[in-house]
DNA sequence: ATGCGATTGTTATGTTGTATCATCGGGCCA
DNA sequence: TGGCCCGATGATACAACATAACAATCGCAT
C-alpha cells in the first residue's frame, strides 16, 4: 500500500509532520518557496483526510494571520497543486493533501458520502485503461480525474 | 460506436431531434413530466457538443421566457440529471447532453482543452477497472467520474 | 541606489448554486 | 360546484466558490 488507508485509525501527526518534511524537501531540491504562509496552508488542508474547501482553509488561516483574504488562500492553493502537493476534488470543491508528492499525477479519488474520509488511491491497471480508453477514441489524454464516491470500509457496516 | 463523436461534422439537428424524441418516450414511459420549460432547457443543453453553463442556460432560455431565473434553470438541469438526460461535467460545472440516456450510468468524458468539444465514451474495460480499483481499495462504488481532459482527435494537428 | 521579480496585501467583483415562501393549475373527491 | 392536494413555476434574497486589478513589500542582482 502507498499511503495508510484515510479510514483507519491512526497517529494523525505522523501524516502532518511526513507531508510537511516531503513537502519541504521537494520545494527545497526545485528551488522554489515553500512560505510559511504557503506551509501553515498546507498544514490545514493535511488537518483531516477529508477534502477542505477553500473557505474553511481562510476561516482557519485567519485565526493566525488576520490579513488572510480569498485571493490569499487561493494562492497559496494554486502553489501547493502546481507542486503537486494538494489536489482539488472537483465534485466537491475542495482540497486534499497528496500522498504521492513527488511523483506528478492527477488523482484516484475514493470519497465516501457518508463519512467525507477521502482516500486517494495510485492505481496502475486503472491508469492503464484510462490511458487505453482515450486511446480508443483518437484522444490525447492530459489531466485524467478519477473521483468515486460511494461507502468506505468503515460505513459498509 | 454508441454515438457520433463529439468532432466528426454532422447535421446536428439530426442530435437534438434524437435526443428530444428519446427524452419525450422516456419520460412519458416513466410518467415523470418533460414539460415546455424543461423540454427548452434540454434543447438549450443540446445546443452544442460543449458543456454548457447554468447561467449561459439561462441567458438562452430568458430570450423566451422573462420569467426565467436562476432557479428556473438548476430545478430543470435537477429534473433532466435525475431522468438521465444530462450529465455535469464536474471539472467545468457544466451540463452536457447524455448520449445514452436511459441506460443509467455515470458518464465517461474526454473534454478537448482546446476546442471544447467533449465526447461521452461508454467503455465497458473502463468501467470493470473503475469497479476493480474500487473493490481492491474495500470500497463500495455508487457514482464514477471520469472526466479526461487533453486533445480531441481534430485538435491533435 | 536602483531596478527587477516574486510574494503578499487590499478592495472589489464575477461566477456558481440554494433557501424560502408565494402563486398557479390540473386532478380528485365530497 | 367547490374545496383540496400536489407538482411545477415565480420571485426575492442570499450563500458558496473564485478571480481581477492594483498597491506594497522584500530579497537580490546589477
Ligand atoms: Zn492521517
Ligand atoms: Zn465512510
Ligand atoms: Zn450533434
Ligand atoms: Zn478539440
Amino acid at each position: 500500500m502507498t499511503a495508510r488507508a484515510a479510514h483507519t485509525s491512526h497517529n494523525h501527526r505522523a501524516c502532518i509532520d511526513d507531508a510537511l518534511a516531503t513537502a519541504r524537501a521537494l520545494c527545497d531540491e526545485r528551488g522554489t518557496q515553500l512560505t510559511p504562509l504557503r506551509e501553515k496552508v498546507l498544514q490545514i488542508v493535511w488537518k483531516s483526510h477529508k477534502p477542505v474547501g477553500a473557505y474553511d482553509v481562510l476561516d482557519e488561516l485567519a485565526r493566525s494571520h488576520k490579513a488572510a483574504r480569498p485571493p490569499t488562500v487561493y494562492r497559496a492553493l494554486d502553489f501547493l497543486m502546481a507542486e503537486g502537493l494538494i489536489h482539488k476534488i472537483e465534485s466537491l470543491n475542495a482540497y486534499l493533501g497528496c500522498i504521492e508528492a513527488g511523483a506528478p499525477h492527477t488523482g484516484q479519488f475514493l470519497i465516501c458520502r457518508n463519512c467525507g474520509a477521502t482516500e486517494e488511491i495510485v492505481d496502475p491497471k486503472l491508469e492503464t485503461a484510462l490511458e487505453a480508453a482515450a486511446a480508443r477514441a483518437h484522444f490525447k489524454a492530459e489531466r485524467k480525474i478519477v473521483e468515486i464516491s460511494g461507502l468506505c470500509a468503515r460505513c459498509i457496516v
